[in-house]
DNA sequence: TTTTAAAAGATAGCATTACTATCATAAATA
DNA sequence: TATTTATGATAGTAATGCTATCTTTTAAAA
């Protein structure tokens, strides 16, 4: 039996699904290939619409524009996350234990499972390690949030926040901690590929490092507690 | 005796110093005003014309396109302040204490000294916070990188790095946490205002607290060690 | 099986953006 | 006074970010 993994998305985020239709499938599949290889700067509608085979007016059938769009492969990204987080966390009693396998989870390409036909996630996990902040830095953030745009994010969050309260119930600042160590998971891998040498992870460049970092930074936070 | 601030500029970010004319320093003052006001995507240097009262060409003789000149206002306030720093922690011995400065100059709100008339402080660090990791996080920033566009960033990361090896010279990720810090001194920040549920800065919203989040996680990183 | 509705394709158009080029004028310097 | 240098004024062009309309194809309902 082959198990297909749909990610629930919120309905605001586009004019008409585009998991229903070949051609939304094909919206989502093309966009993070020209995302991840071009950057979200140069991508632009006209662009996808040729590579799939289609016009731009068709692509903005589904999404009023590209940022709408970016918002909603990235949220498909953390709902996939949290997903997998909490099938590898699942019966795990010690929450030092599930917060290791977070960091690793988080700091780790992911290789595509072919679970999820039209979403590459190995190319979408660099997408979301470049051009993740970009969701919400912007001046309609305010605007975003309130059409709940940024839920699974914010849920990822409160998962690893509790986790980490689980861990060490004193502890002051769980959320804080929880969105450190997401960015950091994917700034420092950034960093390590692009400018190492605002890291400590020189000539080998190994992911492994950036999670010993991250064990390092979130265990001394939490234990001394 | 009133004393003016200069800060040293990579020359390949402009193709005419804007320091040396009243329209060049008319340009970065309106920049930081309207990147600040309406955000980085929706600022043209259209806009920038017609706010100075110049024409587009007028601007383009200074910088090549915007990103530059983003790149250009982002590396002031690096070197400004790692100006501050140098003078904030000039005498002070204990590393410690030099951290806790640095922290708590890279969480605080700067207030406009007058010591640079034309660029108001207060308002770059609100562009550095909302803007700032967008001068690298796109594809050319290798090619950026070879022009050593980053060169203000990483040496105040290599500053505060040293800092940390002098109060802990075993910890074994002084520019990770260094990173770490200024970034998430930032995002914190962002969050605290924009989306606060990813944070612990509650309704008060108070810049202390991130102070206090920053402190126990560096302090508790390099102590333990 | 026809009818009808929904999705996609084909084109057109338009304001704004991101530039480049040219020519004239004012201001500073030699 | 001559001449460089900076600025202003204007034009133009390809690409971007859309909206609108009309036709054809596909698929679902009657």
């Amino acid at each position: 039996m082959k198990l297909q993994l749909q990610i629930k998305m919120n309905e605001e985020l586009y004019l008409r699904n585009p998991e229903h239709t070949e051609l939304g499938r094909n919206i989502i599949k093309h966009s993070i290939q020209l995302i991840s290889q071009n950057g979200f700067e140069a991508f632009t509608f006209k662009k996808l619409a040729e590579d799939i085979g289609t016009t731009e007016a068709g692509i903005y059938r589904y999404f009023e524009n590209k940022h709408r769009l970016l918002i909603y492969i990235i949220s498909w990204y953390w709902g996939w996350l949290e997903y997998q987080i909490s099938f590898q966390t699942n019966n795990v009693k010690d929450p030092v234990v599930k917060l290791k396998k977070i960091i690793k989870l988080l700091a780790t390409t992911v290789e595509d499972d072919g679970k999820t036909i039209y979403v590459n996630e190995s190319l979408l996990h660099q997408i979301v390690i470049s051009e993740g902040s970009k969701a919400y830095l912007t001046k309609q953030v305010g605007e975003d949030n309130k059409h709940h745009f940024f839920k699974p994010y914010k849920d990822l969050c409160a998962v690893i926040g509790n986790i980490i309260l689980e861990s060490s119930p004193k502890y002051k600042y769980p959320k804080s901690l929880a969105t450190t160590i997401i960015e950091m998971a994917h700034f420092q891998n950034f960093f390590m590929k692009n400018l190492p040498s605002l890291t400590d992870f020189g000539k080998n460049k190994a992911e492994s490092e950036i999670i010993l970092f991250l064990n390092d930074l979130v265990f001394s936070s939490i234990k001394k507690n």
